[in-house]
DNA sequence: CACTCGCTCGCCGTTTTCGGACGTGGTCAT
DNA sequence: ATGACCACGTCCGAAAACGGCGAGCGAGTG
């Protein structure tokens, strides 16, 4: 495994970190959060590879953009996977539940195990984690922090989506 | 081979045997442990050859010593000798591994062979054989028994090394 | 009555931990 | 020579613990 690239993009919430190689993203993380922040020690900074991504994530805080199209790669089980592709097709703006999540997968038990997967998303924002939330509509977690997790719902219901706005309960 | 002398020296972990010629040390024996602790029938009992081991022992035991200096004379195949030449070098209040001390022999796979040739180490405390732990931090063995060795560990850490207290796990 | 709140419990993939089975190199006893 | 010891270390598989959950139940309230 080569080493990865990785650079800092600021957003309303903290700077983020950025990496992955010359051809597709691999990893996001907040500057809050329990998991370290910091790169990994093997990692390089390089800045360029990255215009593209930060270009859309400044759009997205900006209020601009409501889709990231990025290549990106995804390194996990077949479970993980299936729920990180799974993330992206649900809307801006609009929330989905653990147990909806699970029984879109086809193991409608297996809520619980998607919260653990939505926790290992090496992608948070463009894999939109964020806008899963419990069956009660409480937030529940978010590697980020809770207030992270609030503050890009937020942000999205102020932006607005293009209609189909669902919010549960 | 003339027969040899011996004397006894008080300690924190009982009376040690302590055996030699008028020129050099060969035996340290415990009161502890599964070994016969008592003289061969040939040896003859002489204390004044071993004043200067007796005070450094006692310095030691007291704190005030960190390294040995006594002529010593070791019986052994060319392999054992390496292996207690070597636990010299492990400083005062440091450990190491059994599989470390084989990979800096140059026999990396030989950390059991390392374990047996210090099991038979003639000269314990003074060639530091109880420096030696598992590769997971476990003490896993020691001639004079489990808890001298872990006194001796203690008493080394209590008093304190020159700084380097290189602690595995 | 509803309705809510709090608790318990089953659920499922992942991660960690634990224990046992080797490979291994020198010594000793046959 | 040959083979059985070991003061080890590594790997692999099983088992248990751990969550970013959700449903069900019972006890309090207006």
């Amino acid at each position: 495994m080569t080493a990865l690239l990785y650079t800092r993009v600021a957003s309303p919430l903290g700077p983020l970190l950025v990496a992955g190689d010359e051809t597709a993203l691999h990893v996001v993380r907040f500057p809050s959060g329990r998991k370290a922040f910091g790169p990994e020690p093997s990692w390089r900074r390089a800045d360029v590879p990255f215009r593209e991504a930060e270009r859309q994530l400044e759009a997205y805080f900006g209020g601009e953009l409501r889709g990231f199209e990025l290549p990106l790669h995804l390194t996990g089980t077949a479970f993980q996977k299936s729920v990180w592709t799974r993330l992206a097709t649900i809307p801006f703006g609009a929330t989905t539940t653990y147990g909806e999540l699970a029984r879109a997968l086809g193991s409608p038990k297996a809520s619980r195990a998607v919260g653990l997967a939505n926790g290992s998303n090496p992608l948070p924002i463009i894999l939109p984690c964020h806008r899963v939330v419990g069956a009660d509509g409480s937030l529940t977690g978010f590697g980020g922090g809770l207030e992270a997790k609030a503050l890009l719902l937020a942000h999205e219901a102020r932006v607005g989506g293009c209609g189909a706005q669902l919010r549960l309960i």
